[in-house]
DNA sequence: CCTACCGATCGGTAGG
DNA sequence: CCTACCGATCGGTAGG
């Protein structure tokens, strides 16, 4: 049976799958090389074959759970109220959250995207773009409603997403912000960014697309 | 003197280092073989040495002159006025046309600069964090004279910057908007996320930290 | 899990 | 500007 320091063949496999986050994140696909992975692990590098098929299956699993969690986080936000604005601050602060927590699978997805090969890279960018869809179709639904005021709810999608994409490239050298900070002020911006107009003005009988009272900077 | 297809010295050169920023862009740095560069120009690899000293060499002069070219316009767009919304919204512009104009460029910036060898290193991340710090600062100064309300100008800078940042990400297949249009409506929502105060409020006697009354979309 | 090793490709040089 | 070539390193396999 195992060895000490190897544990079981899960328990390898995880370290081996961390230590490709880690390394893929910080060197980029291309520099990282099975031996550094290999010895990351504390084994040889032609040993890595006993958990997997090649590297790019790495790289495809590293992609395809990160994926996964930022779409889980982004349908529970929608589904947590009906009202689009509290919809809107919730799927942002859950974008934010995730870029903060997961700055190395980040790094990944928008940096080595290119080096999946298909049919995965397809599958993956249509996901992409699909979470990018949402936002727009979000934004779309509370400027319809009268609760945002923006020119265009495409573009607005594109830099509120563009918000957490940056938070790891900027973010490399641990910053002074913990992820709640970031979460709950960056949920504010979002809010500022689509001049949104409180319930209670739309209820008083203002018209939607007029100039409305701002909201103070938080709402909680 | 010169061939036909080469021309002179300095065109091969500046064709060599357009191919350097198409493919380091497509590719990635290591994604790059000195062949591949080599047949993008028509000539074989080892005719490239006659031209550079390394491949490093073409990542340093690549960086460096989109470095110098991004921090001139931002300085331009500083320059261009006394007032600090006006500054702000130039800063803003110039920010997100150099985005949109240079995908290339920003994709090797953003992604390869880890490639960079010392001491180019140091020094480029240190021109980031100077453009990152002229932002915070610029945001700052307008909270100071009650033209801005947000909680922390080193996030909303952040913020700002990761728009324009994430503008190559998402535009890889060219997108339905222009370059124009990115930089007009980008322009208005740096003002809406950091809560411009008019001038107009504050020279009525209003307290500048008060919520006021939110500015149309579109200032122009 | 290891050692030994393979064919391919890398950046770059020699020499003309 | 070319052909020929070098040493190093790559992902991965053989065989146990």
């Amino acid at each position: 049976m195992g060895g000490r320091p190897p544990g079981t063949a899960d328990e390898r496999q995880r370290a081996i799958r961390d230590a490709a986050l880690t390394l893929f994140a910080e060197r980029g696909y291309l520099g990282t090389g099975m031996r550094d992975l290999a010895e990351h692990v504390g084994i040889r590098a032609p040993s890595l074959y006993n958990h997997l098929g090649a590297k790019q299956d790495l790289l495809r699993e590293v992609v395809d759970e990160a994926m996964a969690e930022l779409l889980a986080a982004h349908r529970a936000a929608l589904n947590s109220s009906p009202d689009v604005v509290e919809q809107l601050r919730r799927a942002m602060e859950a974008h934010v959250r995730y870029h903060a927590v997961h700055p190395r699978e980040v790094a990944i997805v928008n940096g080595e995207l290119r080096h999946l090969e298909e049919p995965a890279h397809t599958r993956v960018s249509q996901l992409r773009n699909g979470y990018a869809s949402s936002w727009t179709e979000l934004i779309t639904r509370g400027v319809r409603e009268g609760r945002f005021v923006t020119p265009s709810p495409a573009l607005a999608a594109l830099a509120l997403l563009g918000i957490g994409v940056a938070i790891p490239l900027w973010f490399t050298e641990e910053g002074p912000f913990s992820e709640s900070e970031l979460a709950y002020h960056y949920g504010d911006m979002a809010l500022s960014l689509l001049n949104v107009v409180p319930a209670a003005v739309r209820a008083g009988g203002q018209r939607p697309d007029e100039p409305a009272a701002m909201l103070p900077p938080s709402t909680r």
